[in-house]
DNA sequence: ATCGTTTGCGCAAACGATTGCGGAAAATAC
DNA sequence: GTATTTTCCGCAATCGTTTGCGCAAACGAT
């Protein structure tokens, strides 16, 4: 015999199937002593309930998704822990979808997420989205959402971001307090709001330090090897920056690249800050200063929300999250 | 209106359900005409078949399941990246589960992966795990299962791995070749068949090169941190190693941080190699040479017989892979 | 014209669990 | 002892889709 199911326990005990089924869920109508029969019998014959059918029937798929770019080694694996553990911990599982950046794969994503029925949807876009109609128009009627890290913001979307803003500023101004003057700033793709927020508190900073007119120093790259070209290439320069800040961790690990290669002493020659998760800064030697923007929060805070939202226990209507971040001072400046 | 279902179609077009579940997917027994009709009224009317009722009919969940111990930021990431894009090609989904390196976590698992009626199942043990009963016993009849890096070798097992050994003898074969003769090794978790394996290279190299008399180099560490702490006490002592061996990133991250804080010169005071998923030791000044030991690889070529599994294309009963691993020689030794 | 075959579609059961309703038996009330 | 309530369980429909079977009508062969 397969799989047992209600179906067998109660014809083995000469009942209706619906009488087995309210029995194990503790029905008031069920007579205890009933209860205790088909309980006991369900636990002999190690009844394990068909929760594909149970969640078909109710129209619950048990399921929360989590769309991102691509799975790097820095930032999503510390989202995905976070979610996956309190996802799990709320009776849930994760089911886990990249877009590869790309806004096809994307689209694909939402409707695999509509045809699954999910209960639940986590979004970090990709870097060539350039608005969520695909989410909200066909999804979001029925199922949660929340967007975090690279989002778009939108007055019916729910949000996790940091204040990118202010967190590039406290970069700088690190710098400018340590005495840095030439700021070279490498920033990852240019349509992500993330950058464009980073970028703005950056050069805001520069501007109040008056220190902009070292603007030149600054490049956008999207991927490692991009990051490290294009440093390598502006060590090559006359007239170098002292100090470099970094947006991500990625763009570090190029950046990092190119000035270990160029044999360049940190923070001697030049000084080094940046955003990061908080792993790779202390790999590195000397280890980076750097404003923490942790992915573990930002999934934790994103899944909570969502659960939140799920349960509709949130009253405020603007569901725009900004965790905080801080400076954790090493020795690169 | 809600969601169109088949029977909305039918009713609308005055027909029966079966013959609209046929045209829509071009069953022989529906004349051309019919088909036309249903399939354009399907595409007027926005018509997405429920999936969750599909598979809940035909018992298939379209999901794929993998249990990793943990998250972290050396291999697991690049094994999921593989896996994700893998099992959506094969139009399936993946449900990603944490045991946190915990037995009881990993056979609740176990659990989920079975009432979820999952399609496959992606295993790497947690370093609790002694038997792999809880799969085998309830799950393996009907739900194909493929153990990779963290697995027991059992003659019924499917299992993806490395030559462990091999990968240990070589890197130091290429300490000896340079002529280091005071080797530390830095192992894992003790539990584990690849701590067991590598190891067991690690001295049968030594051996034949007349090196063991330096064993006393060697322990084990679960984390970071205790890899770090210990190296760092290790270099406290009074004979210090000319080189070190790690079996992992994450021993190497400890290692390289006691190095780093100790002011040791790479490669000159102490040589490093290890064996790595091939991202961190390019991030490190000096980069470090390393057996590549690809998560990528591994995740893909595991997915990869799941698939051959599911789909009985298997011929050979003894589904034991090992995958090539290679030198790559970077600065560190 | 008769018989046999093919074509095209409907009927109804099935997957496993849930649930509103109804009703017989038992318990309580008067 | 009758009326009313409570207790306890069964009946049957339902979720959306699939599929074996049956059966008319149309077609072809002789």
């Amino acid at each position: 015999m397969g799989r047992i199911t209600i179906k067998d326990i109660a014809k083995l005990l000469e009942v209706n199937p619906s009488t087995v089924s309210r029995a194990l869920k503790d029905h008031p109508d069920i007579s205890v002593s009933m209860k205790e029969k088909i309980q006991q019998v369900a636990k002999d014959l190690g009844y394990q309930p068909n929760y594909q059918a149970i969640r078909f029937r109710q129209n619950k798929s048990g399921l929360i998704g989590l769309i991102i770019p691509e799975m790097g080694m820095f930032f999503f694996p510390a989202v995905v822990k976070a979610i996956e553990e309190i996802v799990k911990k709320n009776g849930y599982n994760l089911i886990i979808l990249q877009s590869n950046d790309l806004l096809e794969k994307e689209k694909e994503n939402a409707l695999v997420c509509q045809n699954f029925g999910l209960d639940g949807l986590l979004v970090c876009l990709s870097k060539e989205t350039m608005d969520v109609g695909h989410f909200t128009e066909t999804i979001q009627r029925k199922m949660p959402i929340v967007f975090f890290d690279k989002v778009i913001q939108q007055k019916e979307c729910s949000t996790v971001v940091i204040n990118d803003e202010l967190a590039a500023i406290t970069a700088i101004n690190h710098l400018a307090r340590k005495g840095y003057k030439k700021i070279s700033g490498i920033f990852g793709n240019q349509n992500l709001e993330i950058t464009q927020s980073r970028k703005k508190g950056f050069l805001k900073a520069l501007t109040k330090h008056r220190l902009l007119h070292y603007g030149e120093f600054c490049f956008h790259a999207d991927t490692l090897e991009e990051s490290k070209r294009k440093f390598a290439e502006l060590l090559e320069q006359s007239v170098l920056p002292d100090a470099v800040f970094t947006m991500t961790d990625q763009t570090l690990a190029g950046v990092i690249q190119a000035i270990y290669e160029k044999g360049l002493s940190i923070p001697e020659e030049l000084a080094v800050i940046c955003i990061s998760n908080g792993n790779l800064p202390y790999y590195l030697n000397p280890q980076i200063t750097h404003i923490r923007h942790s992915g573990y929060a930002v999934g934790k805070t994103a899944v909570e929300l969502l659960f939140d939202l799920m349960n509709d226990k949130v009253v405020v209507s603007n569901n725009q999250l900004e965790l905080e971040t801080f400076l954790v001072e090493l020795d690169s400046c």
